[in-house]
RNA sequence: GGUCCAGUAACUCAGUGGUAGAGUAUCUGCCUUUUAAGCAGAGAGUCGUUGGUUCGAGUCCAACCUGGAUCACCA
């Protein structure tokens, strides 16, 4: 607890009256007959009809006028203004309203009525204290202007503070708590989304005895029964394609993952998400899934199409362009790769001065040259196919290409969105692509994946042919409420120690 | 990790070497229909931290802390 100011002062030395009152600061009961929103809808009825309503929440705004006084309450239904006066409440009572502060979490009984000037109101009976702010809320005005529009003065606006104190942002900041609503409008959608075409949702370990199904570092923790160190899963991959092998057709999963790695306005160390296998489907049936997932989160749940997104206008509502990497890197870097010639690609690259990676083989290098040259030219939404084999282990070859993986991920303003691909099935296949995993982390790449022995088991048992995608939830949030920063869309984004 | 920017009262911010400021918030007084209430008065600050330069540092210099932007890295 930080040093008490003045103003803490004061606040518990309201406090410390309040019991010389009688009165309990935080009182155990406390009882409304309608939230604010229910007041608001009912106007006319409860003023006609003068009905005893009993409100409560938090008091937003305080206006004294010496033997009167009005505030604003809110609760999560909305805001009204209350109206006390020490005729109607008596003096006892007034007594108590007086050491109310804008920040208190209050009751109040009383009548709708409209103020002199119009305002829809509660006329006071009598004010409850629930429980007594001591630190009070940083200072934000709003005001309405002629065309209903809502100024605000000062507002909560310190980007650290807010990330640091979220409930602070979320109080006093309506179109920051707002993104959080739709995040949580679109979690639900996506699960009804699934849910509507037979998927099942499940959960599996979060703390794994080995890490895997995408390349990083990992969070390494220890268990003290077992005496053993335990892995933060990765990925979500591995344990849902074990459910398949298990007759599950349709899973799905909705959870955090967890990566040792940088963070920056994409990244944070633990995020969402949201991975989907369907057996007897492909890729194909994942394309299909995508797009028809982003069309319904968009036109049905958010009501719009078009997202203003790093600087760009984003379309969801037709369907989604396609084209080979190769082909993209053809057009935008300057190279046909069709030949998958390891020293045409690597001469190019030398000539562009890009670093080549240890050991990097030529699906590597069209990686490398996708990277720098084509990701960022990809804006409206695309699903580039025809990934190197190389660069994704657990995915299945293309029947025409052995060199190509059935595979996709789905490109939006420069970054992924999401990944998919036909499930490598073929568990002497997979070990192979395990040990040249095993091969690269020998060699010092930290993100490299060990061989999953216990993994390959079940593989061996059967997996049916199935296409698999992956999703990042945070990202798709940011898309969809139109937030350049993973931390706006995450309640509490990893911050360094203030100490 | 590199570069750049920022950190001053509870909030939002001014303050380019000479006594720490404003608006809001807070407190006191007045006020029985206000609403960014009003009027009068008052209090409130280790100027991110630590050093340095200087007669004198919020201001200049250095290092560090925290955050942001950008680059690198990270599917």
């Amino acid at each position: 607890m930080q040093k008490p100011n003045q103003f803490i002062q004061l606040r518990l030395q309201k406090l410390e009256r309040l019991r010389e009152l009688g009165v309990d600061p935080y009182p155990v009961l406390s009882h409304r007959s309608h939230k604010i929103g229910a007041v608001i809808e009912a106007k006319e009825a409860l003023v006609s009809a003068e009905t005893e309503v009993t409100l409560a929440g938090r008091l937003v705004a305080m206006r004294r006028q010496g033997k009167l006084g009005f505030g604003d309450l809110e609760d999560d239904s909305g805001r009204v203004q209350i109206y006390v006066q020490r005729d109607l409440v008596g003096e006892s009572n007034y007594e108590v309203f007086k050491l109310f502060d804008p920040g208190d979490f209050i009751q109040i009984r009383g009548s709708m009525f409209y103020t002199k000037s119009g305002e829809y109101s509660i006329k006071a009976r009598e004010v409850t204290m629930l429980s007594k702010n001591i630190r009070p809320l940083p200072a934000v005005k709003e005001k309405i202007d002629e065309k209903g529009n809502v100024i605000r003065y000062d507002e909560f606006a310190d980007i650290e503070l807010r990330y640091r104190k979220r409930y602070l942002d979320l109080l006093l900041n309506p179109r920051h708590r707002e993104v959080f609503i739709k995040r949580s409008k679109i979690v639900t959608a996506v699960r009804e989304f699934l849910d509507e075409r037979g998927f099942i949702e499940v959960e599996t370990p979060i703390l794994q005895p080995l890490y895997g199904g995408a390349n990083a570092r990992p969070f390494i923790t220890h268990h003290n029964t077992l005496d053993v160190d335990l892995y933060l899963r990765i990925a979500l991959e591995l344990y849902l394609k074990r459910l398949v092998v298990g007759g599950f057709e349709r899973v799905y999963e909705l959870g955090r993952n967890f990566r040792n790695e940088g963070m920056d306005r994409t990244h944070n160390p633990e995020f969402t998400m949201l991975e989907v296998y369907q057996a007897y489907s492909d890729l194909e049936g994942m394309m299909n899934l995508t797009e028809g997932l982003f069309h319904h989160l968009a036109e049905d749940v958010l009501g719009q199409t078009c997202f203003h997104f790093r600087g760009y206008d984003i379309h969801l509502d037709k369907p989604f362009e396609r084209a080979s990497m190769i082909d993209l890197v053809k057009r935008y870097a300057g190279i046909d790769l069709s030949d998958m010639d390891y020293d045409k690609a690597l001469a190019f690259c030398k000539e562009k001065g890009l670093e080549i990676p240890e050991g990097a083989q030529v699906g590597k290098l069209i990686e490398l040259l996708f990277e720098t040259y084509v990701e960022e030219k990809l804006v409206e939404p695309i699903f580039v196919v025809d990934y190197p084999k190389e660069i994704s282990p657990l995915a299945k070859s293309k029947p025409d290409n052995p060199m190509l993986a059935d595979r996709f991920e789905l490109f939006i303003a420069g970054g992924e969105f999401a990944n998919a691909f036909s499930e490598l099935n073929d568990p002497i296949d997979q070990r192979e692509r395990f040990e040249a995993q095993a091969a690269l982390k020998a060699k010092g790449d930290l993100e490299a994946t060990p061989v999953d022995e216990d993994f390959l088991e079940a593989l061996e048992y059967g997996m049916p042919p199935m296409g698999g995608l992956g999703i990042g939830i945070d990202r798709m949030v940011m898309l969809l409420t139109e937030n350049d920063s993973i931390k706006e869309v995450i309640l509490f984004p990893q911050m360094k120690r203030l100490d």
